[in-house]
DNA sequence: GTGGTCTAGACCACG
DNA sequence: GTGGTCTAGACCACG
């Protein structure tokens, strides 16, 4: 999976790679229990710093998304636990958007059309 | 409106008091052409700096949700531009929170629901 | 002659006057020699300050665009002293719009074309 | 670029510098994806505070001119997106100083002038 | 009384 | 080292 880091973002670089390796298990394009690229790998493949992958990856552990161990590096969660439950943060920024976009004319149906869309990639 | 600030949140203060004032505006907290508090009332109110609350007024100024005058203060723009357009920015964090819902077993109903929500409050 | 403020405007409120009053003279519908409304008359008119408007008659005066006496109250003045020269200020300011409109990819002509208008207006 | 700040000028201090760094981008003396000095060198070279400059580049960021990244500091945006429009602000401060000109004497050809100066410097 | 500007100085996250 | 945030406090123009 190529991880793609947008410099000027205001969201941080490892806060960038942690998403997109999120959304990548989300929609299947990591499959659970893949291997990830190491931590020096992926930082000499994007022209980082190490010390940024692996706080992606220190983030995504302590998530329950992945798993390491010392041997084989990283790899994503075979059976993931799975709370149920939208986070406090996420339903706040959920609402925030919703409200930015009925304020921008933004129709109801366009969301929902970008959360079937979320629903529907790799779906088994 | 009451606003409500998590000092321990990473979001600053500046951002927090914007995102629930357009919030209020979009559910109907805040009427149209309604007056807000003055900048000073408001960070004596809240415990903190004018310039904080400046800020968040002169971002909401410059994203066109209100307007202000010398003489009155700060209130609600009555007309707003619609852009139509969902901007790219939530664009791509309703796609990270769609992923992360998913992944926790959320159901696309309840995210959907959520929307509905936002859309119906303040309804006239 | 109509003078229309826009409360919301950074522009001073006595600064659009002033503005106002300028660009009348110069498109003609403002005459040499014509009566302006006094000060306590447009301030009612207009449901501002006296104070507000007397700055406006006060700046348009020591520019030399108009002419107070005790009895008659203002009028354009009728003899107008051509500098000849476009002053520091308002050269600083064309160049910093050029250079903007030409950022946006605003042609040329455009800006020809309101210059042209601003000459054309009320001649005779 | 050299930056010369008016300190009697009732122009903001962080406007002079947003201004001049705009005409420096438009007519060549700042390139499209070159350096600006950081923050904190333009402060101590212009002797101000930090938190003016900041506000400056904020301003250039939010409209688009310069991006800013964590590690590197500003840089001058190397695609631009053109709005192809004049904004309404400028349109109304080209004819107000046409206005202006225009009583003083001056030709319309010497704005004229101006305009095809502004257009000419740093083409390719 | 209103918002806007500016400073000195502290502290922070990111990389 | 970089920009970003926040404060306390002063001063200003506008109306």
């Amino acid at each position: 999976m190529v991880i793609r880091i947008d410099d000027y973002s205001d969201v941080p670089i490892y806060q960038q790679i942690r998403n997109q390796i999120v959304m990548g298990i989300s929609d299947g394009r990591l499959a659970a229990g893949e291997q990830l690229p190491t931590v020096r790998a992926l930082a000499i493949e994007m022209g980082i710093n190490t010390m940024t992958v692996s706080k992606a990856y220190q983030i995504l552990k302590s998530e329950g998304y992945i798993l390491t161990d010392r041997k084989n590096g990283a790899r994503v969660r075979p059976e993931m636990s799975k709370s149920g439950a939208l986070s406090d943060a996420n339903k706040w920024e959920l609402k925030r958007i919703v409200s930015e976009a009925r304020l921008s004319g933004v129709s109801k149906d366009e969301l929902i059309g970008i959360i079937e869309e979320g629903y529907k990639e790799g779906e088994k």
